[in-house]
DNA sequence: CGCCGAAACAGCAATCTCCT
DNA sequence: AGGAGATTGCTGTTTCGGCG
């Protein structure tokens, strides 16, 4: 039988083969795409469609084709958690997409982000998906005139090349701890530049798991550690929580770590592309009054 | 025209919730 | 337990428009 007429709807899960393939041409938007799935590690379809496409429709055709032709990856995450109904598709490089990274654009071996070993953990997953979310919401805010995201370093830049820290540790011994944010960027804004560390709290963690975090920070400033790596002084870290509750516990944790003004509060479900830069969403240690991350009072 | 992509639309599919 | 309905995302089709 002729199958060219008879064939279905393309399968949601498994890639079909080559010659049941659509045809598609790999368009400019397509590698940026590949580019920022990679930076990322792991997208959801919103958040590409949010970056790259006007609409949704439209994004998930193209997806679905980038998939299809390996250049994408697609995974989703509800048949290994119990997440809600909806099982939205998780993308990550794929084969070809590793290719065209290195024929078009000449990535090394050592800058492509392939899951090791095809697994990629995934409690990691959700959180690097809320730390995406984030970054997503500041790439888009950044796309304003007189704004710039000129640098995004992930946690696997730390750990592949680790800044140790010395602190105490609860009997008082000193001990040598690695600096592993989730983030650390740097934003060119029309008051200047702008150098934060980010750090993303589910709220699925002990809250003792979060001071020693602190303590990292604090002692990474007041060594002149993070100074000399990154020849400047300048520093925020922001802590975006899944919960007011959760925020203000986290509040407490940093003061009482002796943390100060530099360190900057408010919840993932504030952050969006509209809000994350200008809208007063943020509460800095010691202030009472929620704030816009740039141009505020 | 032929080709491709964007967008809108209608209906399918995977999953959860609720109900017996 | 297990199945119907609801929910939500995805697929595939169609239509339109740009471009050589």
């Amino acid at each position: 039988m002729t199958d060219d007429e008879k064939r279905g709807r393309l399968p949601r899960h498994r890639r079909v083969a080559e010659s049941e393939r659509p045809p598609m041409v790999l368009t400019e938007r397509d590698c940026e795409l590949l580019r920022m799935v990679n930076a990322c590690r792991a997208l959801r379809t919103d958040q590409l469609e949010a970056l790259f496409f006007g609409s949704r429709s439209t994004a998930q055709f193209r997806l679905a084709k980038l998939f299809h032709h390996e250049y994408l990856n697609r995974h989703f995450l509800s048949v290994v958690s119990d997440a809600p109904a909806r099982s939205p598709a998780i993308y990550t490089l794929g084969k070809r997409g590793a290719q065209v990274l290195v024929s078009r654009f000449g990535y090394e071996r050592g800058d492509l982000r392939l899951p090791k070993g095809g697994t990629l953990g995934w409690h990691l997953l959700e959180h690097l998906l809320a730390i995406n979310s984030f970054r997503v919401a500041i790439t888009l805010a950044a796309r304003a005139p007189g704004f710039q995201l000129s640098s995004w370093l992930d946690e696997t830049v730390f750990r592949a090349k680790p800044d140790y820290v010395q602190i105490q540790d609860r009997s008082g011994r000193l001990r040598k701890k690695p600096v592993f944010p989730d983030g650390y960027f740097v934003l060119s804004t029309p008051r200047g530049t702008a150098r934060f560390f980010l750090e993303v709290d589910r709220g699925t963690e002990e809250l003792s798991r979060f001071s020693p975090q602190i303590a990292v920070y604090e002692a990474y400033v007041a060594s002149g550690q993070y100074q000399a790596r990154f020849q400047t002084k300048s520093l925020r870290i922001l802590v975006v929580a899944s919960s007011e509750k959760r925020s203000a516990s986290l509040q407490r944790v940093v003061a009482r770590m002796g943390g100060d003004g530099k360190y900057w509060f408010a919840t993932l479900d504030q952050v969006n592309s509209q809000t994350v830069l200008t809208a007063p969403i943020w509460r800095q240690l010691g202030e009472n009054r929620l704030q816009p991350l740039i141009g505020g009072g």
